[in-house]
DNA sequence: AAAGGTATGTTATATTATCACATAAGCTGA
DNA sequence: TCAGCTTATGTGATAATATAACATACCTTT
């Protein structure tokens, strides 16, 4: 009976390219931050990378081990922390699980700010997910209306930002239209 | 040994006038929608509301036992889901714990409807938090401009919305100005 | 090599949440 | 009223997520 997760979640057996030019960006970015991504935070991270699914650390610490090593969980958090404190990734709160941020996916300035901002320098790394009930995707939006209101806000009310999640649960696009429209209420 | 959290909750002896009141009213709420806040409901309510602070469920657990009674968390689970189907309280991902609805306390029109919404009539009912990570005060703000942008980019998505959290992290105002302000780093 | 910071290993445990199944309580219609 | 249904609660066990505390290793600078 093992207490791993029933999530069917696919690691590949190996990284792709793809994904090694990533970390490869990753470590770079790191680096001008003056932190290192060591082969475990890379190794962590390139699992997350390579899952197209929101990741539990229980997840990760099951596709960590091998016969010779069984490494237990504050391994796997502090890997997690780091990641995110230098960007990498976003937790969401409503899963408890882990996603690549898409600025270091698609963004060709990456990254560029150090995030660990005061007063209203507030960068625009903040996340906004979209999470399907149905079909258990996870896509990350970047609105600047939404954080321009989030911060307008916050400014009238003195209020100084470090970090903030927005997270929507609902139906996505597709698994929306393939539904009976259920009955309204209102 | 206790296995209650460290949290310095105070909670009253009894219950206070007004307390009761917004409980007659949670009922009320309740019956027009069909539904029962039963006297256990009622008692969970009742702490949530008479603690200012955000309330942990091991929390509730722990205020509610006595010596005939030792209720077990799936006691408070249930009523914690029950409450917040019926829109009378909030939980605050971040802090995996749980406040009042702030229409239950302060609006007149409260909760007028009924909350398994779906297609795009999305209620005002939608939360949003301050959290100050200083003094640990929570405040919900409604802030319809948040809200008609996160609905906009739904809408042109297709995303069909069913519940979303906006939380945001930082220092309120009293706290932010109560510190040397840290160096900036950008 | 010594010293100091950073990173990791390891054991134990805390905290949050759910499952599964039994019992009770409230409602409805004959 | 009571049989039968639905809703609500009790109870024991356990799952899932996360951290504390302390030891060891590793890396860099002197």
């Amino acid at each position: 009976m093992k207490s791993a997760t029933q999530s069917a979640l696919v690691f590949p057996e190996t990284l792709s390219p793809a994904t090694q030019a990533l970390l490869d960006r990753a470590d770079a970015l790191c680096t001008r931050q003056g932190a290192r991504l060591t082969q475990q935070r890379r190794e962590i991270l390139g699992l997350i990378l390579s899952v197209n699914a929101p990741v539990g650390a229980y997840d990760l610490l099951e596709q960590m081990k091998t016969p010779d090593r069984r490494p237990a969980p504050p391994t796997v958090y502090r890997a997690l922390d780091f990641l995110l404190e230098h960007g990498l990734i976003h937790r969401i709160e409503r899963l408890s699980a882990f996603v690549p941020c898409t600025h270091l996916l698609h963004d060709d300035h990456a990254a560029g700010c150090n995030h660990d901002h005061d007063q209203d320098s507030i960068c625009l790394h903040t996340a906004q997910f979209l999470i399907c009930r149905s079909c258990k995707s996870v896509i990350e939006i970047t609105n600047p209306s939404i954080l321009d209101a989030v911060r307008t806000t916050c400014r009238e009310q003195g209020f100084v930002i470090q970090s903030s999640s927005i997270e929507i649960e609902g139906l996505c696009a597709h698994c929306a239209a393939h539904r009976k429209t259920p009955a309204h209420q209102h």
